[in-house]
DNA sequence: TTGTGTTTTATTGCCTCC
DNA sequence: GGAGGCAATAAAACACAA
């Protein structure tokens, strides 16, 4: 495990401080993968021979140049055996393992190097460690750790920009869902109104038919469509628009028996106490207004049932108006309601 | 000074590739 | 089977507040 290394002796000064270039013997040493038991750099402190441990205080030109709030020295230049003594190499001999910290220049210099190539080719590393002073196990490792900070970061990244794309993308759903009940309301809202245009038309634009009994709105089914409407109405009058067309001219005929005064009469005049029902125009647009006083149509009137379309109904008996005559009286309705 | 959290260095075991 | 990469982890080094 990792701790294997604790109680180890890692490493020793050199003579003549720190600036040989006997870097061999520990490159050898690290840039190999040994077994793990032999990779620990033991075997090369265990040489003894501080002449043999020359190669390792290369790193300490690299130090002596950057210094810094951290050992102002390498690890392997910690000990300077001829500074020291030969004591305190001996002492350091002893000492359990430290883990040294890089200097300030040697990161930066990885980094660069880093940035150039995030993969470590076996030249480059036994380069960097002769330029670094490192041994080039410690420029591998130094790599391979650097690697994990780097993805761990990519994936940081990734994270906040996946997270960033899915709350605008949620944003956008939350936005489409507003705009699309909106849009259904509307919906709602228009199919009400041509209801509702399509029953203030068909109550006033029925024919008479004596035959037809008055009924409420709710009363039956409502008709899908015109063409429905128009089915309806033909087996009721057993006649076409067309057909029905042909006593167009019929509807403002002075002559007509069926010509009634608008401004001063109702067609049907007093309404019957039976058939007696308030149309409501309070929906009607204007034009159906208009369309309303043009027609001569009265304001208070008998509605009687066509599929969904209420048609006024006619006073028949009160006038002697029968079939198609009825039809005639309110052709104007008729021809829009067909139309829808 | 000390306790605690973070960063960095290094090890270990496993895996893949040649 | 050896070399090298990677994930997991240990532990030293460091930063910092109390």
């Amino acid at each position: 495990m990792a701790g294997a290394g604790v109680g180890r002796v890692f490493g020793g000064g050199s003579s003549g401080g720190c600036g040989g270039n006997g870097s061999v013997g520990a490159s050898l040493l690290f840039n190999q993968r040994l077994p793990r038991s032999s990779q620990s750099p033991e075997p090369f402190f265990i040489s003894g021979s501080s002449s043999t441990f020359l190669g390792s205080s290369s790193m300490v030109s690299f130090e002596d140049v950057v210094g810094g709030k951290r050992s102002e020295r390498p690890f392997f230049c910690t000990y300077d055996q001829e500074e020291n003594g030969d004591e305190d190499f001996d002492d350091y001999f002893h000492q359990p393992e430290k883990k040294r910290r890089l200097t300030v220049h040697q990161v930066q210099f990885l980094e660069k190097s880093f940035e150039v190539d995030n993969k470590l080719e076996p030249e480059r590393k036994v380069q960097l460690a002769k330029d670094l002073g490192l041994q080039p196990r410690q420029v591998a490792i130094w790599f391979q750790n650097r690697r994990a900070r780097w993805k761990t970061k990519q994936l940081e990244k990734d994270f906040d920009s996946l997270q960033s794309n899915f709350n605008d993308l949620k944003s956008d759903y939350e936005n489409l869902l507003q705009e699309k009940e909106k849009l259904q309301a509307e919906v709602v809202q228009l199919t009400d109104k041509l209801l509702l245009k399509e029953k203030k038309q068909g109550e006033h634009s029925a024919p008479f038919n004596t035959n037809i009994e008055p009924k409420t709105v709710q009363e039956e089914p409502i008709v899908e469509s015109a063409s429905e409407t128009e089915d309806h109405l033909v087996s009721v009058f057993g006649c076409k628009q067309e057909d029905l067309s042909s006593v167009k001219s019929d509807v403002i005929d002075s002559d007509s028996p069926h010509y009634v005064d608008a401004a001063t009469h109702s067609p049907f005049g007093e309404p019957s106490e039976t058939y007696a029902f308030e149309a409501d125009h309070s929906d009607i647009s204007q034009d159906d207004e208009d369309y309303l006083s043009k027609s001569l149509l009265p304001s208070s009137h008998v509605f009687m049932k066509i599929g969904d379309v209420d048609y006024p109904d006619p006073p028949a008996n009160n006038y002697g108006l029968q079939g198609e005559d009825h039809a005639s009286l309110f052709w104007p309705y008729w021809d829009i309601n067909l139309k829808m």
